[in-house]
DNA sequence: GCCAACGTTGGC
DNA sequence: GCCAACGTTGGC
């Protein structure tokens, strides 16, 4: 079992947005990014814990936590003509882009904003510190147990 | 709006 | 394959 941040931004689809929806599938599409995409296709599990960010607003913040349910998968939108994420060069035999599906999990008691992130020593290697450009991050054992702790979880 | 940190493109 | 120029993302 694996971690990872899956970043959103809350305009576009929110931690309530998959809360309201708990059987949502086919729903995290438009990642257009390789290493991202890589993840996504070679190395997300079901069963894996994800740390669900908000970003692009005023105070960017780990808001909850999600498990995902289905591995990597052709994101179908890239062959939608019609769909903003549709790619030219994406065909069914050679679908480029991935997709997996994620189910609601909680949320964090008091979320935890990209300052405490940035101020904390022991998560000073997360991409998100100078790397927030990447949409899909992994995360270790250790950085999700301590986030857990400052958002207020209650870990066994 | 600015800028850091990439990612992509295209000439060679 | 290299690299300059340009585009994008996202925090601030």
């Amino acid at each position: 079992m694996a971690f990872w941040l899956f970043k959103t931004e809350p305009g576009c689809f929110s931690f309530d947005d998959l809360k309201a929806c708990p059987n949502m599938t086919e729903h995290w599409d438009g990642v257009r990014n390789y290493q991202a995409r890589n993840f996504l296709r070679d190395q997300i599990r079901p069963g894996d814990g994800v740390l669900f960010y908000h970003g692009s607003i005023p105070e960017p913040a780990v808001v909850g936590i999600a498990e995902v349910v289905r591995e990597g998968y052709p994101d179908f939108t890239a062959l939608n003509p019609d769909s903003e994420h549709f790619d030219p060069k994406a065909s069914p035999g050679n679908p480029i882009w991935y997709m997996v599906d994620v189910r609601y999990g909680e949320p964090l008691p008091q979320p935890v904003c990209l300052e405490r992130i940035k101020a904390n020593p022991l998560l000073a290697h997360m991409p998100l510190v100078n790397r927030s450009r990447l949409s899909i991050q992994p995360v270790t054992a250790d950085e999700w147990r301590i986030i857990l702790i400052m958002g207020g979880v209650e870990t066994r």
